[in-house]
RNA sequence: GUGACUGUAGCUCAGUUGGUUAGAGCGCUGGUUUGUGGUACCGGAGGCCGGGGGUUCAAAUCCCCUCAGUCACCCCA
């Protein structure tokens, strides 16, 4: 028979791989309450509407990346591609910011794209969102929070944080339009790929990797001559404060973010390494975002790491298994006793017990061998008439007896 | 969506210019007389050669289609 594969770009996580994705989660959530975030779990299914009003109509994810369907109830739904939107729907769908402002997600996200490293159809993302007036604290928070993650899970040394500014929403009307009018004069010189990136969105042709694009994106106006006061003074105080926290950082001009619904800030950390897909971790700010949504004028900064890129990352970072003891009989009409004590046994500590029953003697320590058991607890018929077990350690190869009813205490203390 | 490479046992892979019953290592499993593992020896199970079609007396091998994986582009976490 066939064999049922899983959908393309969708995985089983199992065996190491789910380890360090726990890993990372369990990381992430402890920071996350440390710094009094809340979780929010939102569903999968969402209304099509939450993503291609705020997304934009023009980006990829909308335009050809969603997984959207039309239910029975004739209701146009979608496997969410990205939690922010999600968020900010939530937010306003329960008046959350008047209790709480600050929220920390994570979960499986959907977007239909050719799979390749660093990249599947079904992915999980961990976020957080800062939700609150516009200020620039808060997006230093935020970033706070990203550099202790990466750093409590052991990359932050191998990233570059790069950061860069949009504007508020004058600011960025006013730069598109002098960069579209510029990039239109040049266009003749423009990569095919470009001229098209140039009607939809022109500030994407600023991270075209096309060498072809490159000699005239150096020439490009740059936003910081373009920015108001107050978007120009909330960029200065925000990268002040990065220095002042000493936090490194590399200002990239040329960083912009594929959605709509970013302003202000747009930061990225990318791996130093040449693959392909190297921003692990993202954000920005968002302001009017909650507002599109119906709730108040809110502005909102946050952040979204990809659990299999940072993963990707981890490389060896072994998680240390729970010590694993093994047990078993010599005789298989003993085996009912093993489960007694199994079905007894109040186990306080982090271990691990295997209960084996095929083979004979050899066969099970040699089990117990592979699987990579600690010790055995063997029950043989001379010691259980005595109401004892025989403990052995594998590395030392020492044996000792000890009374069935010490096992408990044993197991919890001596291990 | 575009392109390149790759699909043979649970895993890693051999398989000659098309030619008997498709192989190895590891793993799994049984044994090497009684109750002691890691390292030895002997057996066993396990394959629609990714799927479909075609060429041929004959296809794992050649051709076409398709599906999937890997990597890159587009784009993004």
């Amino acid at each position: 028979m066939q064999k049922i594969r899983t959908v393309r770009g969708t995985k089983d996580l199992y065996g190491v791989e789910i380890l360090s994705h726990n890993n990372v989660l369990d990381k992430f959530c402890k920071l996350c309450k440390f710094y009094n975030y809340n979780q929010i779990c939102t569903p999968i299914l969402e209304h099509s509407e939450v993503f291609t009003k705020s997304l934009g109509i023009s980006s990829d994810i909308v335009s050809k990346e969603m997984y959207n369907f039309i239910d029975q109830g004739n209701e146009s739904l979608v496997l969410r591609p990205e939690g922010t939107a999600a968020l900010a729907r939530a937010i306003v769908a329960n008046s959350l910011h008047q209790e709480n402002n600050k929220f920390f997600y994570f979960g499986p996200m959907f977007r239909r794209e050719r799979p390749q490293s660093g990249r599947l159809r079904q992915f999980h993302q961990v976020g957080v969102e800062y939700v609150g007036k516009t200020n620039y604290l808060y997006d230093l928070e935020v970033i706070i929070l990203a550099e202790k993650f990466l750093g409590e899970i052991g990359i932050r040394d191998k990233l570059v944080l790069e950061i860069n500014t949009l504007g508020n929403e004058q600011s960025r009307s006013s730069y598109n339009k002098a960069l579209k009018e510029f990039l239109i004069n040049n266009s003749t010189k423009l990569s095919e790929a470009s001229k098209k990136r140039l009607q939809k969105n022109p500030l994407r042709v600023l991270d075209s990797k096309e060498s072809e694009d490159q000699e005239i994106i150096i020439k490009s106006p740059d936003i910081k001559n373009y920015l108001d006061p107050e978007s120009k003074n909330f960029f200065e105080s925000l990268i002040k404060g990065l220095d002042k926290l000493k936090i490194k950082y590399k200002l990239n001009r040329f960083l912009v973010r594929g959605l709509d619904y970013y302003n202000h800030t747009a930061f990225e950390y990318k791996t130093s390494e040449i693959k392909s897909q190297n921003t692990v971790l993202a954000g920005g700010r968002y302001d009017g975002l909650i507002k599109s949504f119906g709730g108040d004028d809110l502005g909102g900064v946050g952040w979204a790491a990809g659990v299999e890129r940072l993963v990707l990352n981890l490389l060896n970072l072994k998680n240390k298994e729970d010590r694993m003891v093994c047990i078993f009989s010599t005789n298989e009409n003993l085996d009912i006793e093993i489960l007694k004590i199994l079905n007894d046994i109040k186990i306080k500590k982090k271990i691990q017990i295997s209960f084996l029953i095929t083979g004979n003697l050899k066969k099970k320590l040699s089990k117990a061998n592979k699987i990579g058991a600690y010790g055995c607890l063997i029950f043989g018929e001379d010691e259980w008439k005595k109401n004892q077990i025989i403990w052995k350690e594998f590395k030392t190869g020492n044996q000792k007896l000890i009374a069935l009813n010490e096992i408990e205490n044993f197991l919890n203390k001596d291990l």
